[in-house]
DNA sequence: GACCAAATATGGTCTGACCATACACCCGGC
DNA sequence: GCCGGGTGTATGGTCAGACCATATTTGGTC
């Protein structure tokens, strides 16, 4: 029934480890982040020389590197060389998106919480813009003419991300942008539905001229006022 | 050198395939949430027969699974029984918490950007909250009353943001409560620190009682600025 | 020096085993 | 009939060891 194994040792005491192995793997992982002064484009060590070095199977080590990889935070590439191996990046955004894409599927949030807390960023980000003045301007502008020139749906919609993630870049803070990109990915198919329903994205067009003109006027109160009066004829209530 | 093996089948024809096993997993069971109209509470399939169904190794499907859990979307137990095996759940906070400290330990994010984001939503709940008349009087009062008792900064913290949550709360958004409860959770420590920097939180439990008699008072303009003011107070910039 | 083949290091996948846990089931005693 | 305990079993968790695919490094040949 039994083949002789003989090579396994039984938990060496109840340490209080209640822990599993991949997490053990995660803190220490976190630790080296922590203190050894880990930053981004830092090569981890081999899956194999962790698993040694931690004494826990490869495959213990691959599940804590897979978690890491889903919050986007390592980034791994096959092959050999100094771009070989897990990385340390920062891409929260596909794990933002993933979240929230999810969370839709699953019912635990709703298009109106959604839309709500872009609406929420977007006003900050607006009256922020309009106040720095205006480095976001040139980008801006240019998404406004190719969404004029966009043929399709998807075309314009990819335009308008660009246009409303120049706006929240222009507030310089990078966690809202994230968020704000993430928001934007998970609804894109929304998005793309909420322009074919339209039909024509003229009206969509003025407003975004408005918000880029209040914003150059440097007057915020006309940039959030733009902003909320966009997202209410995008996304009736 | 090679050990005869023989039960393998050499990726049956280049279709396009570039995707990785557990990736293919994970479509598949989003495809299984997205259309099968699974929702929270529900199991899937044990890791053996995903495994078999879906033609792949368990390893594969344990990946996939942990990737799942990271985003804290499905949780797994051991054991027999109905509440065994991997269930769908729904808790972003502790994704979102991890996200946070992950890309603050890397530098990615400074103090500064999550302060201001946590400012942008509570002057927004608080403006909401007081909108909406206070479903969440009692339970911010409660809070309150329990910083007052509190004997240690750790205390003081844990009611402080059982406060500042029912705030959130009220304003009946799901996704900025979420994010709000990960920003306090990811920045617990330095809030910790500033308590104890302050020495005395008599100024923050005044700040505090204002917030809720603006919210009360039902006069939004006051509870944005007592909003401001404490996070200044708290997070000098 | 340039080019091509072999060695090698990396992540990705698979198999098959064992362990720990917690419920399901059955069987005996009452 | 009911209850209590022992056993069976399904579940996730872990491990070991192999092979595969990929990309660089290395070394030899012309």
């Amino acid at each position: 029934m039994s083949v002789v194994d003989g090579h396994r040792e039984p938990r060496r005491a109840p340490e209080g480890a209640r822990t599993r192995a991949f997490e053990e793997v995660l803190d220490r992982i976190e630790e080296r982040i922590a203190a050894g002064g880990l930053t981004v484009g830092d090569r981890l060590p081999g899956e194999r020389q962790l698993a040694e070095e931690l004494r826990v199977s490869r495959s213990s080590v691959r599940e804590a590197l897979r978690a890491l990889a889903t919050l986007g935070v390592v980034s791994s590439q096959v092959g050999r060389g100094p771009d070989a191996g897990a990385v340390l990046t920062s891409r929260p955004d596909s794990a933002l998106t993933e979240l929230l894409r999810l969370n839709l599927s699953l019912s635990t949030l709703t298009m109106r919480e959604v839309v709500d807390t872009r609406l929420m960023i977007e006003q900050w980000a607006a009256a922020r813009a309009a106040g720095d003045g205006g480095a976001a301007l040139g980008e801006m502008a240019e998404a406004v003419a190719a969404m004029d020139a966009a043929a399709t749906p998807e075309e314009f919609v990819a335009h308008d991300i660009a246009f409303h993630m120049a706006l929240a870049a222009a507030s310089g803070n990078r966690l809202t942008s994230a968020i704000m990109r993430a928001l934007r990915d998970a609804v894109r198919h929304y998005a793309i539905d909420a322009v074919l329903r339209l039909g024509d994205t003229a009206d969509l067009q003025a407003d975004h001229r408005r918000i880029l003109d209040a914003v150059r006027d440097r007057d915020a109160e006309a940039a959030t006022a733009a902003v909320t009066e966009h997202l209410a004829r995008a996304y009736p209530g």
